[in-house]
DNA sequence: TTCATAAGCCCCGGA
DNA sequence: GGCTTATGAA
């Protein structure tokens, strides 16, 4: 019998030396809290009994929670509403784990839906056990497990462990290379579209043999298939793998090869899934296959989720996997967690009322028992523009600021990331901090990918995409007609492009000039790769920037950014510092998207809806709730009612990240590529229930959504907006708009009207405004000079590198280069 | 081959 | 409006 203990092995990081069953195993560490190690449903009965011997992490559950952390045998489906202390509940039942004896931290598989959440779980857990945990390694992202299980086993799937993980550019890239090789138009059918095809099957678990006809039929001419094995084998001689690899490898790997399943199946004594409503297909038979244990044992596996929050329906999750969970794991426990800890009951009221527009839904209902009079309701504002929205939560928040709140328990959540932009300004102007979450990532920047590029080459010689990204960059005078000369005699040859690179030097193929270059090239590479194992990895990796030209590039490039990007090379080696080697370096660099960010500082976070699951703040912002912004017009395209039920959970999400006080916005116009559009609120605004919610009094605006005549706008009068908005005056106006307050909007009817300004530009330069213009002093001789050396009290001494009226491009010396009013800084 | 300018696309969300 | 890619001249 097993009762799913008493086969732990000994050593704790040794998979191969399982020890026999029944045998009885020295005991794993001390159990806090007294209890001893007896296991199943005696150890459970036993603590419930014995009140006094209740582990302190224990203490303080409600009975739900309580329930789903101490279920620790059999299949567990924990539903679980936000802010019910979801969390709490996988960190406290890891912990429950360990404390009392049942596995080794490398035994518990925990799958978490981001690295931030992997982390934090680590942190809390470790602090509920008292620090004793080493570390949890199989505790991560499904594909930052799945990275690791390919790394030690590769072969079996043919690649080597040494693999390199390819993202979304690098994939693009490649897809347009076959897609041309193939002598289709790849105006016609675009890369990026194929590569999210191919995205989209690796979500649904298919490889090119197993997709629907039809699918392989609608893109180019039916070589969809062909293409998707040819991208396949293109990935196996380049030893590489994309985001989706990383989950069907490892499930081709265990359907191949039952032994090895079978040897993760024993050391995987616990399996615990967050976010379970956003799995896709290809995570779910990855769970299942390590999940599903051979008859009779024991199939420990815990998932917690909300299908409220399902919001990666794009993504191939299937909401659908937990309403299977019980199907595919008969007798299963269903618990539901509906008390709600984090937002008060006008939040929450708010959000319910909301997401019960939804149909088919398993149906919770959150509560809580905190009603406090001088709570403050759900508040909808409206604005006039999106600048104007910026500039009211500017305010906002600085009102908040003023009444000693901490701007970390800020955030203003966006559906778009085009959003964002407008609030940077708007708070770099005000001098206010900020931290983009999920933004524009470190490794994004062309500089990164350039080094990064260098480094991956050197680790992994038959790494093509970055020996092309690399080869002429500095330049070398090694154009298209060399690269391709190169590609041509590596394909013919199947082999890697440096090592046809190497064979080509030694002909007379090529012109002296370019032989010379590539001579060089291979050279230095043979070098460096010769130091890999004995030089101090950042000693190496900044003699590879230094020897290849490339920090000289930038050194000698006049431009503004260059010394922010000579900057970020140095951050990029500073960062390696923390890791063992450049390919260790190099893999978390391909899954972990987010930098670390400096967590002392006192800071708005500005986000995504999405990045925001799972966090929560005393005060929330959810601007642009507009039709064709939210719900996007494209979910709307593309999922129609299921894309509508999507973005209304994504309303949801957003809401419930709010503890004390949240405030939603909309705006008449926003400018959608470039082009002024007049815009409808939200159908969500309309789903939000009265008695929770307070419409602020447009005292500054002409949102209008309480007069009525929302929808209306000066624009609809206004004939053709492409040329006012392109006309000198427009744009001029535009770039000194952020001097304009609140007055210039304020005194106002909700009347549309109409105003002939900006003189110079003639008679059809309209502008909005001519109070604008006026004050925006662009004439006004400038006091300050390019060059001069000036003090802004947010961002420290600068150079003035450019001045516009009274904007002042500044570079700093720390905070790189910022646009701010002249007013903010000082000569020094 | 490289640089400058024009054209075109885009901006939904992420590991 | 801003970024990337295509085009053409030096």
């Amino acid at each position: 019998m097993s009762n799913g203990f008493d086969d732990i092995p000994f050593f704790d990081e040794e998979p191969a030396a399982r020890p026999a069953r029944g045998g009885h195993q020295p005991a794993p560490p001390a159990p806090a809290g007294g209890s001893t190690a007896l296991g199943g449903i005696a150890a459970r009965a036993m603590a419930a009994r014995d009140q006094h011997r209740v582990p302190d992490y224990l203490s303080g559950l409600n009975p739900e929670q309580r329930e789903a952390v101490e279920s620790l045998d059999g299949p567990v489906l924990v539903l679980a509403g936000a802010g019910t202390g979801k969390t709490r509940v996988l960190t406290t039942r890891i912990a429950h784990i360990l404390a009392s004896g049942r596995a080794f931290p490398s035994q518990i598989l925990a799958v978490t839906f981001t690295n931030k959440a992997a982390r934090e779980m680590k942190e809390r857990v470790g602090v509920l056990v008292g620090g004793a945990v080493e570390g949890m390694p199989w505790m991560g992202t499904f594909h930052s497990i799945g990275v690791k299980l390919l790394r030690r086993h590769a072969e079996l799937v043919g690649l080597k462990s040494s693999f390199t993980i390819l993202d979304t550019d690098d994939v693009v890239r490649l897809v347009k290379q076959l897609i041309q090789a193939d002598g289709i138009d790849d105006k016609r059918w675009p890369a990026k579209q194929f590569a999210q095809m191919i995205d989209g099957w690796k979500n649904k678990g298919l490889g090119p043999a197993e997709i629907p006809e039809g699918d392989a039929r609608s893109f180019a001419n039916g070589k969809g298939r062909e293409l998707y094995a040819a991208y396949q084998a293109r990935l196996m001689t380049l030893n590489a793998c994309d985001f989706g690899d990383l989950l069907l490898h490892p499930i081709r790997m265990f359907r191949t090869n039952p032994d090895v399943l079978r040897e993760y199946h024993d050391k995987f004594r616990y399996i615990l899934v967050d976010e379970y409503q956003d799995t896709n297909t290809a995570q779910y038979m990855w769970l299942r296959l390590l999940a599903q244990r051979p008859k009779g044992v024991p199939q420990n596996v815990c998932c917690v989720g909300d299908d409220d929050q399902s919001i990666y329906g794009w993504r191939g999750a299937e909401v659908d996997n937990i309403l299977r969970f019980e199907k595919d794991f008969p007798g299963a426990k269903v618990i539901k967690l509906e008390r709600n800890y984090r937002s008060t009951e006008h939040i929450l009221g708010a959000a319910a009322h909301l997401i019960a527009h939804n149909e088919g839904r398993l149906g919770k209902t959150l509560f809580t028992d905190r009603t406090d009079p001088n709570d403050d309701k759900v508040q909808v504002h409206a604005a006039w523009d999106s600048e104007e929205e910026a500039r009211a939560v500017g305010e906002e928040i600085e009102q908040l600021q003023r009444n000693q709140h901490p701007l970390n328990n800020m955030a203003i959540l966006v559906r778009a990331s085009f959003q964002m932009r407008e609030f940077e300004d708007r708070f770099v102007t005000l001098g206010l901090n900020y931290r983009v979450i999920g933004g524009p990532r470190f490794y994004e920047r062309l500089e990164i990918r350039d080094a990064l590029a260098y480094f991956r080459l050197v680790c992994q010689p038959a790494d093509d995409l970055a020996f092309e990204r690399i080869v002429n960059t500095p330049k070398r005078g090694l154009g298209d007609t060399t690269v391709r000369a190169l590609h041509d005699y590596a394909r013919k040859r199947d082999i890697p492009m440096l090592a046809a690179t190497a064979d080509i030097v030694e002909t007379d193929e090529m012109k002296p000039k370019p032989r010379k270059s590539l001579f060089d090239v291979v050279s230095m590479f043979q070098r460096w790769q010769g130091l890999l194992e004995t030089t101090p990895h950042t000693e190496l990796a900044e003699t590879i920037l230094e020897e290849s030209g490339y920090t000289d590039m930038w050194k000698n490039d006049k431009s503004a950014e260059a010394p922010g990007r000579l900057e970020n090379l140095k951050e990029l080696i500073r960062s390696m510092e923390a890791f063992e080697s450049m390919r260790g370096f190099l893999e978390h660099i391909a899954l972990v998207m987010d930098v670390e960010q400096n967590a002392e500082l006192d800071a708005v976070s500005i986000m995504t809806l999405h990045s925001a699951k799972g966090l929560e703040f005393e005060t929330v912002f959810l601007p642009g709730w507009e039709e064709g912004l939210f719900p996007h017009q494209r979910a709307l395209d593309e999922g129609g009612r299921s894309g509508l039920e999507e973005e209304r959970r994504l309303a949801y999400v957003g809401l419930t990240r709010a503890k004390r006080r949240c405030h939603i916005w909309f705006v008449s116009n926003r400018r959608i590529h470039g082009l002024w559009q007049s815009t409808l609120p939200s159908r969500f605004l309309d789903e939000l229930p009265v008695t929770h919610v307070e419409v602020s009094e447009a005292d500054q605006s002409y949102g209008g959504y309480n007069r009525g005549g929302y929808g209306q706008s000066r624009f609809d009068k206004q004939e053709p907006f492409a040329n006012t908005y392109s006309t000198p005056g427009w744009k001029r106006a535009q770039a000194n708009k952020t001097d304009a307050t609140r007055d210039n909007w304020g005194n106002r009817s909700g009347v549309s009207i109409e105003r002939i300004g900006y003189g110079e530009s003639g008679p059809k330069a309209r502008t909005i405004d001519g109070e604008l213009i006026a004050k925006s002093r662009i004439d006004e001789p400038s006091k300050f000079t390019v060059g001069d050396r000036v003090f802004h009290i947010k961002f420290g001494n600068g150079n003035i590198a450019g001045i516009e009226g009274n904007k002042l491009t500044i570079d700093f010396d720390r905070a790189g280069q910022k646009r701010v009013l002249d007013g903010f800084v000082e000569k020094v």
